[in-house]
DNA sequence: GTCAATTGTCTAGATAAATATACATTTGAG
DNA sequence: CTCAAATGTATATTTATCTAGACAATTGAC
């Protein structure tokens, strides 16, 4: 072992700065309930103890915390932990974005961002059983919850089945009442496959991430109940606001 | 606007180095495809054009991910990208860490590195339909495919029923034979719940990761086929070398 | 071999992050 | 009111990151 003495996960060759690392990990502790007793974070000097920094570092840190709306910090009370918020989303038969989100007393909400037309490349057409360059709506939305941004999807849709369901989709705001509107009362989830990746700029953008955000990537399948594919979806999660629960009604 | 000339997805106020933003969004790139034609990143001038850098912040970014593994720089030549091998692991109701990536032509292997005794934790209790504080064989395996570490596991198994598990997967090196051999014969996913984060510092040391690195983190239950949990699992899969993979037979 | 294109190495300076101290301000308990 | 415990503000110093420019070393094309 070096001299060095060893704290509390922080790295000073990552090319992160440290109140950074701090503020994640303050985050991460907060969501994992340590400091629900209390309803506050430890005191600035006990905090750059446990990181074994300065006290202006964790200052950083808690700024930064403070900018999230996470906690608040007030002279001579303390610095308060808001709320602890980790949507846990669904992934299941009958999943759907709005329902999914139902049970955690928030409100969810859809948005349009954009729609189009393209011809399915190589994946999409193997998803969705069709071949590759059947003409395919696309659909880009956005998908909150109390106003928070959580998830950002791109859809196709075989064009054959469901032109126009762009323009449902924008005044419905839901695609399973979009799919309603087109006459498809039902419809079922049969694949779902899930990746996680840093955030690009763009995506980063929509969904108000630092760089190095994370994000969850759901590759998915919805099919009507004849078992035929309807739609494909690539969405992305904020993975500091959303985790993935697949559970036990995938089995009927 | 200001006279600052925006590019790529730098973001100067973030507390993340340059160069490893640079290094995470030329890695997303990778993934994405974007060199996939040249089998080469653009030349350092180039890069440090297209992210507004200087070319020593570029060379940064790219050293890192020579560090890990995804490119090899030689001069006169350029900087070559080298292969992106995301492994599948298949979440379905007979989740089993070897067979799920038998089909993928690697040689998986488990291999042990601890076990002990522990009273359960609340929420381990909960999935375990059992009581809070009641004593567990604890077990920590590491998985590997080609002998590159792509999962860091945590097992629970309740020890009125389980005890010495520990010993018979030191052995059999598979948690599925271990069950076999105290006499379960078979056993069914139930439960998977997927978030993702940063690595701390122990899990990048075992799984190889980068500061930085990401992980899927998979909390698993296993039942009996009378439905009873018999194992709760906490898996970080390395997200740079595992997708998740949910599938069509968990519904049968 | 010559040449252009590319990565590798070196030095120096500017900017941002982290440390070290000191003291002011706010709050709630007694 | 007084005091202890917090957070808030200020200044100076050290360390890490980024920029700038020059030149060496390697490779492949001609």
């Amino acid at each position: 072992m070096t001299g060095t003495k060893k704290h509390a996960g922080v790295d000073r060759t990552s090319g992160v700065a440290l109140w950074r690392q701090i503020a994640d990990d303050i985050r991460v502790a907060i969501g994992a309930g340590e400091f629900r007793e209390a309803g506050k974070l430890p005191g600035e000097m006990a905090l750059s103890e446990r990181f074994g920094v300065n006290r202006h570092t964790v200052r950083a840190a808690i700024a930064a915390l403070q900018n999230e709306g996470i906690v608040r910090a007030k002279a001579g009370r303390g610095t308060e932990i808001l709320e602890d918020i980790r949507l846990k989303m669904p992934i299941s038969r009958r999943t759907r974005f709005s329902s999914g989100l139902g049970g955690q007393a928030r409100r969810p909400e859809s948005a349009y961002i954009a729609s189009g037309e393209a011809t399915a490349p190589e994946d999409v057409a193997v998803a969705l059983r069709i071949a590759p360059g059947t003409p395919c709506v696309t659909l880009e939305t956005l998908g909150l919850a109390d106003g928070i941004p959580v998830s950002l999807a791109f859809h196709y849709f075989p064009a054959a089945r469901f032109a126009g369901i762009d323009e449902h989709f924008r005044r419905e705001r839901s695609v399973t009442r979009s799919f309603a509107a087109m006459g498809l009362a039902d419809y079922v989830r049969i694949s779902t496959d899930i990746s996680a990746r840093h955030a690009d700029e763009r995506e980063r953008e929509w969904l108000r991430l630092t760089p190095g955000g994370i994000v969850l990537e759901a590759l998915a399948v919805n099919a009507d109940l004849e078992g035929v594919p309807v739609q494909y979806s690539r969405t992305l999660f904020s993975a500091g606001r959303v985790s993935l629960h697949v559970g036990n009604d995938m089995e009927l």
